[in-house]
DNA sequence: CCTACCGATCGGTAGG
DNA sequence: CCTACCGATCGGTAGG
């Protein structure tokens, strides 16, 4: 309950981005099906029909939540890749690294995010399209700059980043990302499945020429 | 319409097996919210009440419909996985079944099957389980086991073979998996995704001591 | 801004 | 009488 909306006559529940905040935690806990605008509403302390005032339809609201998750997403993993490029230890930078992706990527509200987009992914193909672009798409080309830049820097020899960052990203999280979708995220805790394997086989490909 | 139905008062719609059968269709075709018990039974050509007396909810039947998914898919690998092993080209043959795999689980009814049934993950938890274990788990042990034998042979060098698996199948099908769940399925062509880079990385890590 | 309420549709079950 | 099945309709809830 901000001071704005206390001022005046404005609205005393929550609208805008504390809206869509509102209605994210709402969908994360109860899918797209379990979700109702009347919880939705509830949730934001405000009526049934404001709510229809600023998102005409369910469908609407939950696209405005995916792209406030994205925009927000984006970028994430840029200090991340700053610190590998300025380190000196290329394995342990890649293993930091790549514990760091593992943790985001099986992290239970992005694994329900997940779920949730690729359920409805054939009933709004835009918002699912959209989603992989910047929450994915364009998290694995700065992966594969950074590569990249490891490349210039002889500390590995990588021929096609774009490749070689697909392959690192799901040596590191494929098994265990598709064990987690498959499974009650909400009563478990997230395995911390080991990542060096992962860097070790990328790097006996990748890793600098001896 | 067979001649036993015919022959007696028994139904003349599609029961056990069929009945199952074109639930799944109807499932694969509009999603779990998208369909409606009328339209498996119009499907099926019985009514509303056979259905709930074969399947006594949606639920229930849905669970079934996995149960029977998963029973088909069992060791689907198992002939291509003989191959390999009774091969002489080991990059060739790894080629050729990562290609298999990857045309299997990038087609477009396995695709759909995994959106519904991560759909629902949260809600069945034991469908989604058992869809795990049988559909997938079992696949990846065949292939370890088989990976295991081309250590014997020598044509491998693979300390830990369940690992390699798991590397192996997510370097293959990672990237385009999660492209294809993240977008319109039912619109598009399956990309024929290059296979050998990632055999290549995978035989960089474990192929022969030379 | 909200309460009250609608037209439509769902999963599930009754009587015959 | 039974089994197998259907037309009709229920209670409850969804989006709007």
């Amino acid at each position: 309950m901000t001071d704005t909306a206390r001022r005046r006559g404005r609205p005393s529940g929550r609208t805008g981005a504390d809206l869509i905040a509102a209605a994210r935690e709402v969908f994360l806990e109860s899918g797209y099906a379990g979700t109702t605008m009347d919880a939705v509403a509830a949730r934001a302390q405000i009526s049934k029909a404001s709510l229809y005032r600023e998102h005409p339809s369910k469908d609407a609201l939950f696209a405005a939540v995916v792209r406030s998750w994205a925009d927000a997403g984006r970028d994430a993993m840029r200090p991340h890749l700053d610190r590998v490029v300025e380190g000196a230890d290329t394995r342990a930078d890649l293993i930091t690294l790549a514990e760091i992706m593992r943790a985001g990527v099986l992290s239970r509200d992005v694994l329900n995010m997940r779920r949730l987009v690729t359920g409805e992914a054939r009933r709004l193909p835009h918002v699912a399209a959209s989603y992989l672009e910047e929450s994915w798409e364009r998290n694995i080309r700065a992966l594969a700059e950074t590569l990249r830049i490891l490349d210039d820097q002889g500390r590995l020899a990588i021929p096609d980043p774009l490749t070689a960052a697909d392959q690192l990203t799901w040596l590191v999280i494929g098994s265990p990302l598709n064990r987690l979708l498959l499974t009650d995220t909400d009563r478990i805790e997230t395995p911390a499945a080991p990542v060096a394997n992962a860097v070790d086989l990328f790097l006996s490909g990748y890793g600098p020429r001896a």
